[in-house]
DNA sequence: TTATAAAAGGACATCAATGTCCTTTTATAA
DNA sequence: TTATAAAAGGACATTGATGTCCTTTTATAA
């Protein structure tokens, strides 16, 4: 499971890429209202999107959240990396320090398989691949596809 | 990922099985050793797991824990929703709290098929049929076979 | 040029997971 | 019957994730 940062991280992206297209640079405020996610909680968040070049930012009057042209294929393996780490997609199901196809715990074959599978969705899917699904009105970001 | 107390779990439960095998009950010292797991701590989750029946234990002299016959057919489901609850079977990977098939978050297809895999694995897979893996050599507790 | 609106950032607060320590209960061996 | 060894259990400590508040920086509009 994804850490909740991380959920945060990935739905605030998703909006903004939304309102980026419609050629709107949403704020923290806009932006935790729609994730329903805490207003300061989730600045931390941007902050740290931003500060790793996911993302990019304009402080003062009229500014707000956006991607530039370097940061269009965004994939949701980025975004965990930078959030929480990727420790999901190494660590050994079972708990295991030293777990390989060697020395494997007695979970090691069937866990890989499920670990492997996630890992591929998330190099596959980008923020702007689930947005444009959002956008089609094939999946919806919080409650309605408003 | 599996939460840390849960890990400590199914490695508590699956050495209780083998030394079990050898006519043996281990304590919470020789238990909390083996699965390196801090031994206050291993006592606490011992107790949860022996409170909701997943293990035997018997107090005094010459005590321990063990399986008695109706408890031989433990599946890591049964471990997991006692000690963390079953969220990662039912949650969104996106972290939406309405999204369901016919109100799906854009990541809903893919991330399904890994969260069902993973689901039948620990419906399939028993304390019992690792520790069988272990006794026969096939795969590791800790570091080495011994 | 100044007031304002917005992100950045530092410091602190809360909560759940993890971990520790000490006392109580209980079964068995001597 | 008593001493001992072991699990059970209560209370507390630590840590990391989550969350809050307030100040600083900076871009823009008036």
């Amino acid at each position: 499971m994804l850490s909740k940062s991380t959920e945060y991280a990935i739905r605030a992206l998703v909006f903004v890429q939304l309102r980026n297209w419609e050629q709107k640079r949403p704020g923290v405020g806009e932006i935790a209202k729609e994730i329903e996610a805490p207003e300061a909680y989730t600045a931390k968040i941007l902050q740290t999107l931003t500060k790793n070049k996911l993302m990019d930012s304009m402080k003062g009057r009229g500014g707000g959240f956006f991607f530039n042209d370097n940061q269009s294929n965004l994939t949701l393996y980025d975004v965990i990396h930078v959030v929480e780490g990727d420790a999901c997609f190494h660590k050994c199901g079972f708990g295991l320090k030293q777990c390989n196809n060697d020395n494997p715990c007695p979970l090691h074959e069937q866990y890989k398989v499920v670990r492997d599978g996630f890992f591929e969705i998330v190099k596959t899917e980008t923020i702007q691949s689930l947005s444009e699904k959002i956008k089609q009105g094939d999946a919806v970001l919080n409650r309605l596809n408003t």
